[in-house]
DNA sequence: TTAATATTGATAGTATTACTATTACATTTG
DNA sequence: CAAATGTAATAGTAATACTATCAATATTAA
C-alpha cells in the first residue's frame, strides 16, 4: 500500500487551481510551504503576499496557479479527503465483514495522522492539523451552493457514502446512515480541536481518542443482522 | 416563561464589548441589522462600513460598541447560546426523570428557531440562521486559547455541562458523556447545514430533523440504570 | 436652568489586503 | 532553434479594517 501510493497521483477537481501545482516546482513549492504557513499563523492570517515572501517568490506568480486563498484551502481539503478515500479503500478491501470495514475506515477518518513519506512536498501531519482547524471554512460560504455544483465537495461527500454503504450492509433497519456518518466525519475533526482547546466539554485527550468514542458509539447504535 | 423572558436580561461577558449595546438605541439598531445583514450576505462579506450604510450610522460609532465583526459574532453567539440556556433551564426545572430531561434539551438545541417576540431587537429564527452558519468561526481562530481565557465561551461550554449532568445521571457508566454532547450540539448545526446545501450526505429534511437523528441516537447509546 | 458629560456623526487618514495588468526574461519542449 | 511555457518585478486599484479628531447634539447632575 505504501508503495503504490508513491506511483498513484491524488485526484483533484481541476476548476479548483488555476493552473495544476503538481506539475511544477513552484507549484509543489506553494503547496508545501502554504501547509507550513497556514499550520503557522491560520488561514485567516495567511496571504499570498507572505507566502510569495516565505518561499522567495512573487505574489502574482501564486495567483497563477490559485485564484485565491479560498481556492488554495478547497484545494488541499480536497487532495486530504482523495488521500483519505484512497487510504480507505485499499485498508477495507480485503476485509469482509461490513462491521468490521466499518471499523476500519472509522478509524481512518477519525485517527491522528501521521506523515506519508510518499508524498515529499505533503506532510500530512500538518495536512491534518489544518483540516481540523480549516475544513469547514471551505462550506461555510455564501458561494457553497455554486462550488458544490462545480464539484468541489465530491470526494468529501464520496468518502462519506462508501462509510454508509457499510452502515447500510451491517444494519439495513437502521433509520440515519447518512446523518449518523457525516457527523462522524464531522464530529471526529471537532473532537480533535476540543482537545487542544476545550477540554472540559471533550472526554478525548492522550489516552482516549476521538477513535475510541466513535468505535464505541457505532457498536451501540447500530444492530448488526446475523 | 414566555413573560419571565421579558424581564430578564440576557447576561453576556462584558470584555466581549466595548460598550453594551443593550443600553441604547443605537446599540440594539447595531444587533437588529448586523443579524439581518449577516443573514443576507454572509458574515465574510460582512463589514462595519456596509452596516452603517444600512442602519444611516457612520462606521466609527459602530466601533465604539464592538471592536471588529468578529467580536460582534462572539457576542451574538454568546447571546444565543446564553437564550438557549435560559430556556433550558426553565423547560428541564419540573422534569423529573432525567432522560426526559435530556430528550427536551436535546430538543432545545437540536430544533429549527422560530422568532421570540419578547425580544424586540431579536429575531432569534435570524440568530438561529446565523448560528447553523457561522458559529464555528467564533472559535476557529488563532486567538481561541486567549479568548477562552477571558471567558468568551463560558456560556457554550456550560450549556453542554448541563447536558452532561442529565447523561451521567441517566447512565453513570456511559464512558464519554462529555463527548456525546458537545458533538451532538456540534453536529445538530452541522446537521441543518447540510439539509440545505449537501443533501445528499444527511437524512435530515423537511420531515426528518437532526432533533429526530439524535434523539433515536441517545436512546440507542444510553443505557438508562433501572 | 445651566454646566458638565456622554453620545453620535462627519471627515480624514493609514496600513494592509486582495487582487489585476503588463512587461521582460528564463527555461523547457517539439 | 523557435515556440510555448514559466517566473519575476513593478505598478496600480478598490476595498478593508481600522484610528484620530472635532463639532453637534442629547442627557444628566448640581
Amino acid at each position: 500500500m505504501d508503495q503504490l501510493l508513491a506511483n498513484i497521483k491524488i485526484q483533484v477537481n481541476d476548476k479548483i487551481y488555476v493552473k495544476d501545482p503538481e506539475t511544477t516546482t513552484l507549484g509543489r513549492k506553494i503547496i508545501k510551504h502554504s501547509l507550513i504557513m497556514m499550520d503557522e499563523i491560520g488561514f485567516d492570517n495567511f496571504t499570498f503576499k507572505k507566502l510569495g515572501e516565505l518561499i522567495g517568490s512573487n505574489e502574482s506568480s501564486i495567483y497563477r496557479y490559485f485564484e485565491n486563498k479560498h481556492k488554495l484551502l478547497v484545494y488541499l481539503s480536497s487532495w486530504y479527503w482523495s488521500w483519505i478515500e484512497y487510504k480507505m479503500v485499499f485498508a477495507t478491501a480485503n476485509i469482509v465483514a461490513p462491521l468490521d470495514q466499518l471499523i476500519k475506515a472509522l478509524e481512518l477518518v477519525t485517527e491522528k495522522i501521521e506523515d506519508d513519506l510518499n508524498t515529499p512536498y505533503i506532510n500530512e501531519a500538518l495536512l491534518n492539523k489544518i483540516i481540523i482547524a480549516e475544513f469547514t471554512k471551505t462550506f461555510l460560504t455564501k458561494e457553497v451552493d455554486e462550488e458544490n455544483k462545480e464539484g468541489f465537495f465530491l470526494i468529501y461527500k464520496r468518502v462519506i457514502n462508501r462509510m454508509v454503504e457499510m452502515v447500510i450492509q451491517i444494519d439495513p433497519e437502521y433509520p440515519y446512515p447518512k446523518s449518523l456518518i457525516s457527523s462522524i466525519v464531522e464530529g471526529a475533526l471537532h473532537q480533535h480541536f476540543l482537545k487542544d482547546h476545550f477540554k472540559t466539554i471533550t472526554d478525548c485527550n492522550e489516552s482516549t481518542s476521538p477513535t475510541n468514542y466513535y468505535t464505541h458509539l457505532i457498536q451501540r447504535v447500530l444492530s448488526p443482522k446475523i
